[in-house]
DNA sequence: CTTGACCTTCCAGTCACTGGAACCTTTATA
DNA sequence: TATAAAGGTTCCAGTGACTGGAAGGTCAAG
């Protein structure tokens, strides 16, 4: 398989494939002939893995880790669960600091008529707001 | 002032002033006779102003737009306004994604006993899962 | 025989800082 | 007075995870 192929079948560019190459996240590719990177099954069952795992907000490190422990047959599912979790939480402390942000706006838009005129309790709030 | 004053005062360490002057966010200080730069109320308003800005998720450019408004005393407020919605929307769609994310991570997690033994679901799913 | 779609490498840019080196100035203390 | 700590200065490099683009080689089709 062609990068192109790979790549497509995976959810992923060619260029990320490149770059996962080029920190350590996959092996090299072996080369044909010509130079082009040649892929088997295998690789793309470990750049869907990849590309799931991306999806869900994990770093390339932790991917990197996530791998290691799936192809580690002795694993205990704790340590997975572990990463899982956190990974949970970390998005939690994400979201509630989008919705303080959020309700920070929406307090100052609340009273800004929107209109022509310069007015804007917005940019007085902004300015010296106790906000 | 100096630049460690002011950036106590507003808020931001005196790097980030330095880059915000290296950027054109703000004017290049005056300098006192040792080269020190040297800062004004004015000045520390208009700090104040950006880390606040920053802190409700406008990124350096759109500060940028809203200090112009700011000083532009023939505005319309509706320009400001127009901002602050389309950065709720911006947040909003950055909450939804984040939301999708734990959902489906809490999904696999579900089932997965986090115990001493390797079989994971979490794996699994990440390896073929329709997830 | 050429066109277009691939592939290759390498360098630079994104965003908003932050760390660190190497150096100078001011202030406080022994 | 010496010196050390705390502040200031500049400049370069790194962060994360790609992405764009240049310059070139390869391959399949018309």
């Amino acid at each position: 398989m062609n990068i192109g192929e790979v790549a497509n079948q995976a959810g992923v560019a060619p260029k990320t494939i490149r770059y996962y190459e080029s920190v350590g996240l996959i092996p090299a590719a072996t080369r044909r002939a010509n130079g082009y990177r040649d892929y088997r099954t295998a690789d793309l069952h470990t750049l869907r893995f990849i590309q799931r795992a991306r999806a869900l907000g994990f770093a390339v490190a932790e991917v990197e880790e996530l791998l290691t422990l799936w192809r580690n047959k002795r694993r205990k599912s704790s340590a997975v669960k572990a990463m899982a979790t956190a990974k949970i939480d970390e998005i939690d402390r994400k979201i509630a600091a989008l919705q303080a942000m959020k309700r920070a706006i929406r307090y100052l838009t609340a009273n800004c008529h929107g209109d022509t005129r310069p007015e804007c309790p917005i940019l007085d709030e902004l300015a010296g707001g106790r906000a």
